[in-house]
DNA sequence: ACGCTCAAGTCAATCGATTGACAAAAGGCG
DNA sequence: CGCCTTTTGTCAATCGATTGACTTGAGCGT
């Protein structure tokens, strides 16, 4: 019942001390090749394995990231951990993952984990009425704060963190101008409401254009839910007709919309229109296929990762990537 | 620019020792309940955050758990690691998540990370090929292996570690007397492979329950993924015809090929039948709803995620689920 | 032969928390 | 009053790795 070999395990057997082990084994000067390349060997024989917690103790370093998710149910979200990842993992990082489901005591939680275990930042994407206030521990200047954060994909106003970010108000106007271009009687908009900066704004951009138009829409805000976007396109069908182009917060809205269509036997793409956003990977094969404003989510994964590893320079940057309109079968094309 | 307090920290202010401080806050007898209270509330004023990495050194404890996932993108690990996360969060364990994408070079590294952060144990799904050599370190009994491991989603043979899985075998054989009892000309696998006892027991099921009605059926294996199940669906029928069943190893595949009998304009339920395996959340939303043999991953995940955490006494427990048809509208009732 | 530099190592303190052994004070009991 | 228990704490060692300061011996130039 031997216990894992440590450095002095190695360093008796080789006839060294602990400090030579442990400067050989990071490749360090101050050791021949010859005594490096004897311990070396030895770590190996013994099947050694080095000891982060108390390396991490010594030297107040660690190669951990935490990552801060709200509802792996959303693929969208599955996607930007799958980016973020795959980006931490090039740099060497391990990722410590947490799911809070939008609830800010979850959240507060899992940064105190994070703390707890001396993670080196976070990469995070706000829950829903996430404050200042909720940061406050990561936001103290001067070498206060615990670990460096980044947000993806949600934004935060009055919150000097790094954020990475789709440019939501360019994508609601997106939306509204393809829908007007789309000639229907009634624009309606499904999902979103004021709980996150990236709802707020994907509205606002939808609501400006549409009123440069001069043309009105009716809201119905709501979770981002297939079941949201059945129901709710269910009621709009029935009640206000079938010439309706249905702004969708997000693909699983969107979806929910079609199902709709489907059930009331109404063609997305000739009689009504539907638009979604994210391009999920399943809206390419949606029936019909959604046509969507995409959210890059590889680039904002992968730069809020990349930020937070090679450190943060300066000021504190707010980076919104562009969308782009996929246009698959779901638009009718203008009249 | 001051450091995160420490324990020491406390006593000073309250003018204790440290070992009070530590005992007081872990809530041990040795202290009274008026002292106990000061330091908590001093403890609370300084912001006191535990340092899991020195109290893990000491007490060779740990509260995190690795999970190691191979492939984020489909969906049916990702409705895995969602049960798993809940669990996990359920019993105060957090969660150190590594994606090897069916590599078992990654998923050593993996491995030797997870040594490195010394987790407390693991949930794993092994990687394609993976055999015990890969899981030596893991095996070795009598207090050697470094934390136990639990497998979940693919079993291995002839390896000495707690397993929960589905019922392969028995899933292969329901789909078989399905598309039996549909009665097409011809039965097609589609999927799995040799890589995994999932892959080999479905199709060992499936295969078995065939022979034992002197049916024939065509075998494609190939990967999980929309395109293999279009391509070669659509490959089938072309050369075959329309009348054929559709076993698919995945609901993956399934969805691909429903996207091909679209193409093709053949109509799943009625011309062809398509059953896939997963019962993933996108499947009641297909076009139309696809027709699956449900596996209970929240049982799996939880059961996994429990073992582990409760401490696995005894012999390794090798538990199936059963897996339950769920019908849909992809599979032609009989004739 | 002397002083100097450099390479190759070693020493010992340190990170922060935990815990077995011990100590002092208070209370109980005959 | 003396002895024994509890209660409430403290001491100091310990977990494993890292690192600044120091030592030793060899090599070199003059």
């Amino acid at each position: 019942m031997n216990r894992r070999p440590t450095l002095s395990d190695i360093a008796k057997s080789v006839g060294v001390s602990t400090s030579a082990v442990s400067l050989a084994l990071r490749g360090r000067a101050r050791v021949s090749t010859e005594t490096a390349d004897r311990i070396r060997a030895e770590a190996a024989r013994l099947g050694y394995v080095q000891n982060k917690a108390a390396a991490g103790l010594r030297t107040a370093r660690s190669d951990v990231v935490a990552v801060c998710l709200n509802d792996l149910s959303n693929p969208v979200f599955n996607e930007f951990l799958i980016h973020i990842e795959e980006a931490l993992r090039g740099s060497g990082r391990i990722v410590f993952l947490g799911v809070v489901r939008e609830d800010r005591e979850l959240q507060q939680q899992f940064l105190r984990a994070a703390m707890e275990q001396g993670v080196s930042g976070m990469l995070m994407c706000p829950a829903h009425g996430t404050g200042p206030e909720d940061l406050d521990p990561l936001l103290a200047g001067g070498g206060q704060a615990p670990f460096p954060c980044v947000l993806f994909s949600r934004g935060l106003d009055d919150v000097a963190l790094p954020q990475f970010t789709n440019d939501d108000r360019a994508t609601g106007r997106i939306m509204a101008e393809r829908l007007l271009e789309a000639g229907h009687r009634e624009i309606c908009w499904l999902g979103g409401g004021q709980q996150t900066n990236t709802a707020r704004d994907r509205y606002a951009g939808f609501c400006e254009a549409l009123e440069q138009a001069g043309w009105p829409h009716v809201p119905r805000h709501g979770p981002t839910s297939r079941a949201f976007g059945f129901e709710t396109a269910s009621e709009r069908l029935r009640v206000g007709g079938s010439d309706v182009g249905f702004a969708c917060f997000s693909d699983l809205i969107a979806f929910g919309v079609l199902s709709a269509c489907e059930a009331h036997g109404v063609r997305p793409g000739r009689d009504v229109s539907v638009i979604g956003v994210d391009d999920m990977a399943e809206a390419a094969f949606s029936h019909p296929p959604l046509t969507t404003v995409g959210v890059d989510k590889a680039w904002i994964g992968h730069s809020a990762a990349r930020h937070l590893v090679e450190g943060a320079e300066g000021a504190p940057v707010s980076q919104k990537s562009p969308p782009s309109y996929v246009q698959r079968s779901t638009v009718r094309s203008g009249q």
